[in-house]
DNA sequence: TCAATCAGTATACTTTTGGTAACCAGGTTT
DNA sequence: AAACCTGGTTACCAAAAGTATACTGATTGA
């Protein structure tokens, strides 16, 4: 939908919807790629910078190793985030927000704002 | 967190994390209250008015009845919805958005213009 | 009389998600 | 030598989410 709840009423007072969504609408989509367990999160703790993958699981107070990595793995696929191997001998890899992934950040800012406002 | 991702270097080039969150940070809640299937949207489709629960049904694109009346009752207990029975004989329910429901709107509508700008 | 509408609930089932714990190899620290 | 670091993977288990069908009980409409 987007615009308004399209109700109608009939000759006998019976109301039916007039535009049922035949697929989710944009918000619930949105909600499908940002709003995963944690993808907020490790969207957020990018955001000032490339964050190792150890430092980043330990940031994000209880989520485990397979987590961070599956939706790390799920974030570059959707190029929210760009996975940099910095130097193999003592292996270490960072993660990178994109540009594209920047752009949702505007809107982590608000839920972020909203929760602590709200005592969430 | 909130600020900083806070990593500092030791005198042997190590990297590591200064401040593991030990609870879940502010977006991570939030996500917790709006990101659940199907509740940003039904925030969404109420916010022109009240609505009936089949009405609403029909106008999620394919969630099932179970899954609105679910919904719906966890939001209530949230304080986003409210219930309320018009009529009975035919019984006749609507459910409307609260003043609380509404201070989620703005960062429902970030996402859906987030959504619509990025083809998702 | 038969069918459908209202707002759900009940039941049973399958799929997806989230989570723990152990393990890997190479290197460093104690 | 023993233990920890790096960045993961694998196996296993529990809980959540989703599907689909049928049922309520009063009322209205054809």
């Amino acid at each position: 939908m987007g615009t308004i709840a399209n109700i109608t009423t009939d000759s006998k007072g019976r109301k039916n919807a007039a535009e049922p969504c035949l697929e989710p609408c944009p918000i619930e989509r949105g909600m499908r790629v940002l709003g995963g367990k944690w993808k907020g999160s490790i969207l957020w703790h990018l955001k000032d910078g490339p964050v190792r993958f150890n430092d980043l699981a330990r940031q994000l107070g209880g989520a485990s190793k397979k987590m961070v990595s599956q939706r790390l793995q799920e974030m570059e696929e959707l190029g929210l985030v760009k996975r940099e191997v910095v130097s193999d001998r003592p292996i270490a890899v960072v993660y990178e927000i994109t540009e594209f992934g920047q752009t949702a950040l505007g809107f982590l800012e608000e839920l972020k704002n909203w929760s602590e406002a709200n005592n969430i």
